[in-house]
Formats: structure tokens, sequence, C-alpha cells
DNA sequence: CTCCTATCCTGCGAGC
DNA sequence: TGCTCGCAGGATAGGA
């Protein structure tokens, strides 16, 4: 669900509602897992702690103290927002007591997010297989090339992976490709070196355009201000299959790639 | 190794 | 209106 542009505008909301640094009193958890158990032990040992800052790694969240962080991923329907008493809704997980009688819930009907605890980032098995940040000033086009050579499956999930490129997920892989002028379904391999670069160039065009437009909001996303995103209106291949591309008229079509639903223009994108 | 599929879970909209 | 079905922004285990 949320990607990079969601992640960060949610971490941007976080650090506007934890800027003062409160202290984490409580941490009080609805149920033991969300899709993996979570170890209450470890997180309590924050508790007394300061929130010194929020930090976003692909598309995971960490809300650092002096003595670790909490790791937060949001999966498909996982919202962060400021709950206070009276405020509670079906599928909260989790609910972080701070200072100042401030309280976040967590909430996550399909329960395919994550909550961890980490001490070093660089060691935690979710975060050390990650490959690069779009923004990463040492990404190249060519060293995102130089990571698809060889590689059979289509360009579409190979963008999508996170061991090559963090932060795109299903939208955004549709739309930096249709920018690019790319046909999602050619083999990773075969797309040329100037091709790579233009889709770099488009992909981080878009990741900051959306994240300046608030994100993506279908269905439940949502700041954690509450303020929804918009994003999603200016898709010109995600989600429109049968649609006029916008560019050509021709209709947009769709195919399933790597279990996902994937949208492009075939006079458009080669 | 790489690649592909099934799977976790709930809600919602399309179609009947 | 109410039901069933298929699909949804992700990531991983396990099999080929």
């Amino acid at each position: 669900m949320p990607e990079l542009p969601e992640v960060e505008v949610v971490r941007q909301g976080l650090e506007k509602i934890l800027k003062h640094q409160p202290t984490l009193e409580k941490v009080e958890l609805k149920r033991p897992d969300l899709r993996d158990p979570i170890p209450a032990k470890k997180i309590r040992t924050l508790v007394g702690e300061k929130i010194i800052s929020i930090e976003r790694r692909a598309k995971y969240l960490l809300l650092w103290t002096p003595k670790g962080a909490m790791l937060s991923h949001l999966g498909m329907t996982g919202t962060w927002r400021v709950a206070q008493l009276g405020q509670e809704k079906d599928h909260d997980h989790i609910y972080l007591h701070f200072s100042g009688n401030l309280r976040l819930a967590y909430r996550d009907p399909r329960r395919f997010g994550i909550f961890d605890f980490v001490s070093d980032p660089a060691a935690h098995p979710r975060l050390i297989h990650l490959g690069p940040e779009p923004f990463a000033p040492e990404l190249t086009g060519e060293g995102l090339w130089e990571s698809l050579r060889g590689k059979k499956t289509s360009i579409k999930v190979a963008v999508m992976d996170q061991k090559i490129l963090v932060g795109v997920g299903n939208i955004y892989a549709s739309e930096a490709l249709f920018a690019a002028g790319i046909k999602p379904t050619l083999a990773a391999e075969k797309v040329s070196r100037s091709r790579v670069e233009l889709f770099l160039k488009e992909v981080r065009r878009i990741l900051k355009d959306s994240i300046a437009k608030g994100g993506s909001s279908i269905s439940d996303f949502a700041q954690a201000s509450g303020e929804s995103g918009y994003f999603q209106n200016t898709f010109l291949v995600y989600d429109r299959d049968q649609d006029p591309c916008k560019i050509c008229g021709r209709k947009i079509r769709s195919e399933i790639l790597g279990g996902r639903n994937t949208f492009w223009c075939s006079h458009c994108q080669k």
C-alpha cells in the first residue's frame, strides 16, 4: 500500500507531532502480533526515553530514542494518527502514550504491517538486504543499470524488488515506467543504460512530486494529520485499464506481472 | 543462485 | 437492498 511517498509523508507528519521530543510513557499493544509477533519486552525497554528523531528507510519508519528505535512498516493498510482518549477505532493495534497527554495510534485492518525493535539498523534482518534509496546521490543510472544485468524478470518486477531499489511499489513502478517510455513487460536485462538512466530521473521526479502532493490516497491512506494526499488524481496509467492514454488517446492495457496488476500504454511505451 | 507462486488479512466495490 | 466474488499500496517462504 504505502510506497515511498506515502511513508515519507507520514514521516514528516510524525516529525511535526513529535517535534518537542516527548517521552514515551507507555506502549499499549491490543494484540501480540501484526504480520509477525511484536517483541513487547524489547520495545518496552524504550519507555522513559525521548523520541529524538523520525527516520525513513525504504518503506520503513524508525522512531528513534537514545536507546534504540521502534521500527514500523505500514504494510498495505497501516496508518499512524493522533488518537486522544475516546478516539479509538476498529483495528487500532498499538497505542503509544507520550508525555503531554499525547497518544499515537497504529491502525492496520489487514495487519500486513510490522512493528519491531531496532538497536542497530545495519544488523536488522528486515533492513540489511535493502537496496539503494532512490534519492541517494551516489545512486546513478549506470549503477542501477548494472544491478539489472542478467535479470531475466520483467523491468516492472525488478524495479519493485527492494534489493535493487527501495520504495517503489506497484503504483509508482507503473507510473515511472510510463514516464520513461519503457514497456513494463520488457526483460530487465534488455533495457539499455540510457533508458535506465531516464527511468531513474523520472522515478525521482514522480516520487518527489507525490511527496509534495501528500502522497496518493486510495481507500484508507492518510497522513498522520488525517489529511488525504492527492497524487492519485495525477495517475497517467495506474488503475486506468481500458481508459484512453492521456498522451496518445489509445487504450491503456493491463497484465498481472509478479502477481501485481500492471498498467501501460503500448503506444507510448516500447 | 534466480524466478515464480501462494499466502498472510480485512474491507470494499462491482455485478447480479 | 443484500449477497458473493475478486481484488487491493507489501513482503516473504518455499518450490522449481
